[in-house]
DNA sequence: TTGTAGGCGTTATCAC
DNA sequence: GTGATAACGCCTACAA
């Protein structure tokens, strides 16, 4: 700065200002900066502006278990896409940070509370979570999607998963299934457990413990395994309800293995309408997740926090998809 | 840090030294400067940090459309994970920005030159590219996964597409395949079009130009259109090249659709050994893409930059994994 | 409208 | 071993 300075004869400080288009700078020696600029090849340094300005302009999108969620749930690409659209139109910049071990926790933790980035949205985070102590001790304005539980502090963006579940399992009932079982995942997360949950209350009198098979990944593979599973201890299934399209996905297949048809033996549903819902032979029906709308409103949510303001979790509403699976 | 001194009755001089493990401070010293650190609740400010040292232990992960990208190609993810382990093993941290429309690039490419990070992986860049001009200008250390034209000065990792295409080409002409087409995508890309001259080459004589179907996109849905045009220009086909498994699925679909089994009627091939590959029925027929393997090649050659060698481009192996489809 | 100068929080180079 | 002190590159009163 000090030669683009010194090539239009002008000084620092007028060309800080011409630079941020702040107080007043005459045409002219706007013109000789400008010039100036471009003959030096000044690119200006951040970490100098950051340093004085207390602001990076940054914003993080923190991933947990990308392994899982980039590739099994689309869903994680619309909300990346939609916090992405809401932060540039603020100006400012979207990096996302991936927690692929205890390293990348610690690293990513300390990322954050070095001041890289001015607020973060979390997603898929457990209760439990390395990233969200640090965010929440040094008081970054951030917001999750999902909702963890024990973290007042940190606002959300979720959708009611448990009366989804109950709305798609009473719809399920509705088509006259009687013996139905649920292929249950995640269940320390809230998202798994509050879909055991809206599938138990629906059930009423009619659930039997015996037909919820669970496992620890919203995966294809776990569908396959839990339906197997399912199927052994219940022969006379004739409905599932799957923790996610992809465990829909897997439950489908395991069915067709054991000589089902679908949904003309039994009817499945799934949860999500990702890229797996209309994949499938035959399309799931399942409960739609506005991914995009709850990466937009999270980053709303950080934004809000960042001028200022104290916004309050948001849940957004889901629609049961209706499809050929059941 | 001037605070933690003061409390731990030292110079700030000591307190850095202590914090970097750079140079010699007593074990006193060392234990009051930490008694202090907990007490005062300090977070050091890396923006100085990186002021004064040119450093910024970050690297950036650049993915082009990711609409594209996310929703339909898992390999994405699988370089992602691999550069991020490699780049988490050299103590830095992976900052991935999304371009997902015009704005984006320049905002992207304002962040690069900003010397946010020290160097870049660019996965998916197109030949004419802001962000990989930008790159190029500043001389940002960094590398290309993909091949794209045109760009001497920065290093890539990519496969042989060509040789890759034209072996399974052959292995689909070996099963007695006499009328086959391809359906291309992407022949802006180098990927695209060395499938497409692999495809050629292998064929030589019998290659018929009005069996090729092209679209932009490497999309299930290219697939399913491509495949309904292909079918209509030559209800007699026995063999299909898709330009990847995505497009591979869409025109089995297609092929279902228009009454066709396979591999019955006819033989089809993808391409990248995706998870579509194995979730089709049947399982696809495929060239499987090292990913993984492909971010750690990429952000090893960005490492090797950092410690100021100059390493050349890498090509990797590939398999052809022969499964149902043909 | 422009120049001057202090300070942002660290690291690094010296003497001591 | 430790403590001054000078950068690092920029923004921003404040004075001119």
């Amino acid at each position: 700065m000090h030669d683009v300075a010194a090539h239009a004869g002008v000084s620092r400080g007028t060309v800080s200002r011409a630079l941020n288009g702040t107080g007043y700078v005459s045409a002219e020696a706007r013109a000789r900066i400008e010039a100036a600029i471009a003959e030096v090849g000044y690119v200006r340094n951040n970490a100098a502006r950051n340093l004085v300005m207390r602001k990076t302009w940054a914003i993080g999108f923190v991933v947990h278990e990308p392994h899982q969620l980039f590739l099994e749930d689309p869903n994680i690409g619309g909300i990346l896409l939609g916090t992405n659209a809401v932060v540039a139109e603020a100006d400012h910049q979207l990096v996302v940070l991936v927690v692929d071990s205890d390293d990348d926790a610690a690293r990513v933790s300390s990322y954050l509370r070095g001041g890289f980035v001015d607020g973060a949205v979390l997603v898929s985070a457990r209760s439990h979570d390395q990233v969200a102590d640090a965010v929440e001790q040094i008081g970054l304005p951030a917001a999750f999607v999902g909702h963890p539980e024990g973290r007042p502090s940190i606002p959300y963006v979720g959708i009611d998963n448990r009366s989804a579940a109950r709305a798609l399992t009473t719809r399920l009932v509705e088509t006259g299934r009687r013996r139905i079982g649920m292929l249950a995942s995640a269940l320390d997360r809230d998202s798994g457990a509050d879909r055991l949950a809206g599938f138990t209350e629906a059930l009423g009198d009619r659930f039997d413990e015996r037909l919820v098979v669970a496992d620890p990944l919203y995966s294809y593979r776990a569908g396959v395994d839990t339906m197997t599973e399912l199927l052994r201890r219940e022969p006379a299934l004739d409905g599932v309800f799957a923790a996610s399209d992809a465990v829909a996905a897997g439950a489908i297949e395991a069915l067709r293995t054991a000589g089902r048809t679908v949904p003309g033996d039994v009817g499945v549903v799934g949860f999500d309408d990702s890229a797996w819902a209309l994949r499938c032979n035959p399309p799931l029906s399942t409960v739609h997740q506005p991914a995009a709308e709850m990466g937009r409103a999270a980053a709303t949510l950080v934004l809000e926090q960042l001028a200022g303001r104290t916004p309050s979790s948001v849940t957004l509403p889901t629609d049961v998809v209706w499809r050929a699976s059941a």
